[in-house]
RNA sequence: GCCGAGAUAGUCUAGCCCGGAAAGGCGGUGGCCUUGAAAGCCACUGGUGUUUCACCUCAGGAGUUCAAAUCUCCUUCUCGGCGCCA
């Protein structure tokens, strides 16, 4: 959410980006009553001060006149009363409070950084790099979810028998390559500097409600542990690393902070149909998930926002998947939170469409101010607490990598081998094993030993990478 | 899961029994001094506000009271001891 003093102070540069966003009169009227609130929660404060103030007052002369030995039931008439008219006072400025509040979370949304485009809807979000040669396959492909089933990779009748629909189990090196882009991923980041975190899969209530407003959507949205106030986490960005410093202040040269939050698994009850690979490991109850995440100073978080761009390109270029990066418009997915969001859309041949998934967002000091996470400048008396911008971008979600993976192979089919489309960079990593193995058959079998022997014993894997 | 002891500012700690303005050390920032630095000395160092002043704050919440870090109850977490368990 945005700062309460911000609004107050800049209320034109609020509405002008409500209305750049397509905002309607009546979140316009809404910033207009927040207006009035915060003038009247203020008036009612101070009220309650004097309030306050007085009672401190004839405690302190009870006090004095005590020790004094003197008659105190002149002060004590007032001095009952008192408490009342306060916890009267306190109640109404409460709900006041509460109003504010409720406004300040749902409306206004982040402020948009001006390059956002315009624009209706998702159709609409620009196009700005692009990288690979997309394959548009010559004959029909097959579904990935079958294919792995197929080939003893996948399994989701026998996941559907023990969990239900939209569950699946990872077989044999299929398996193995999931937990390989896990550890892809935090090799790159780590060379960066960026921490990897396993944080805990589930978090009560109050933490989750911290970080994200789901409002009545809660139970619909995660999966709720019964009898306990827990849930499952739904991403790792959210909930454990940007909750994981609510309520404290940054000293300045801890900034920024860079985490690579490990999240097998996330946890999602929506999942939602989505045609032709409805069936397979596109959209699922449950997905793991390599992610970005940064804590900074505001002057560094547009670089910061580049740099997260570049190493989820990074990894998808060693992986030699096809993709395109967009800024999403006004219209589009960019949600009330971030102020600038890059989806990266993989290719997927089967659709012959760009899909997401990854999306880099900078939330610049909106989600810092909603968890009360503060930086402390010790040379700046004016500002104290300089908001701290915070920003994430997915590094991978496996089995949606999987599946572009997938998309790629099926339109081998059968006919074999398909190398690496950056070699180089694979096997400069010993990861081209990966996609080879992906390829499903033949010539990469030599390699596929290979990997199984740097698999089992990490420690070689590592001397034979250096 | 049971029993016991705890939670005080960035950090370490005093205050709690016996209710009456959160004391001090370290660390940090600024200043004096110095050619420069160290040492020493001085000021500031929980949060908010309409900032000579006021309010809030002692893990979180509720209660008693004119008044709660302090008394009572509940919750969470930490540390011991016992039990259970991969």
């Amino acid at each position: 959410m945005l700062e309460l003093k911000f609004i107050r102070n800049n209320p034109d540069v609020v509405r002008a980006d409500l209305t750049k966003r397509g905002g309607d009169d009546e979140k316009l009227a809404w910033i207009d009553d927040l207006l009035e609130k915060d003038i009247q929660s203020r008036d009612m404060q101070i009220d309650i001060n004097t309030m306050r103030n007085r009672r401190n007052i004839i405690s302190r002369e009870i006090k004095e006149a005590k020790k004094a030995k003197q008659d105190i039931s002149g002060f004590l008439e007032e001095a009952k009363s008192l408490p009342a008219q306060i916890r009267e006072a306190e109640a109404a400025l409460e709900e006041v409070n509460g109003k504010i509040k409720f406004y300040q979370m749902r409306i206004p949304p982040n402020i948009l950084h001006e390059s956002v485009p315009v624009g209706a809807d998702d159709s609409e979000n620009v196009e700005f790099k692009k990288w690979g040669e997309p394959v548009v396959p010559s004959f029909p492909l097959r579904n990935h979810g079958e294919l792995a089933v197929e080939k003893g990779l996948a399994e989701f009748e026998r996941a559907a028998k023990i969990s239900g629909a939209g569950f699946y189990m990872l077989k044999g090196n299929l398996a193995l390559l999931d937990l390989a882009l896990q550890h892809l991923a935090l090799d790159v980041l780590g060379e960066r500097g960026y921490t990897p975190v396993i944080p805990p899969y589930m978090m009560n209530r109050a933490a989750y409600e911290g970080v994200t407003d789901l409002g009545g959507d809660f139970e619909n949205v995660m999966y709720a542990i019964d009898g306990e106030d827990e849930f499952l986490i739904a991403t790792s960005e959210h909930p454990p690393m940007a909750a994981m410093y609510m309520n404290e202040i940054f000293d300045e040269k801890d900034l920024p902070l860079k985490l690579a939050g490990v999240s097998p698994p996330c946890f999602r009850r929506e999942i939602g149909s989505h045609g032709i690979d409805t069936r397979g490991l596109f959209r699922v109850h449950q997905f793991n998930k390599v992610e970005q995440f940064v804590y900074c100073k505001p002057e560094d978080s547009w670089a910061l926002h580049e740099e997260l761009l570049k190493n989820s390109e990074d990894i998808f270029q060693m992986l030699g998947l096809p993709y395109r990066v967009v800024n999403i418009c006004t219209g589009g997915d960019i949600g009330t939170v971030a102020a600038k969001k890059y989806d990266m859309e993989v290719w997927m041949p089967r659709e012959e469409a760009y899909r997401e998934v990854v999306s880099c967002s900078n939330c610049t000091a909106y989600q810092s101010v909603r968890l009360n996470i503060r930086a402390r400048d010790a040379h700046d008396f004016e500002n104290k607490y300089p908001p701290l911008h915070t920003l994430n971008s997915t590094a991978v979600a496996t089995t949606p990598d999987d599946s572009g993976h997938y998309g790629k192979l099926s339109g081998r089919g059968r006919h074999g081998c398909h190398p690496p489309r950056s070699p180089a960079a694979l096997h400069e990593r010993r990861r081209d094993s990966l996609i080879l193995i992906f390829s499903g058959s033949c010539e990469g079998v030599k390699k596929l030993n290979t990997f199984f022997r740097l698999f089992h014993f990490p420690d070689i894997f590592k001397m034979t990478r250096r």
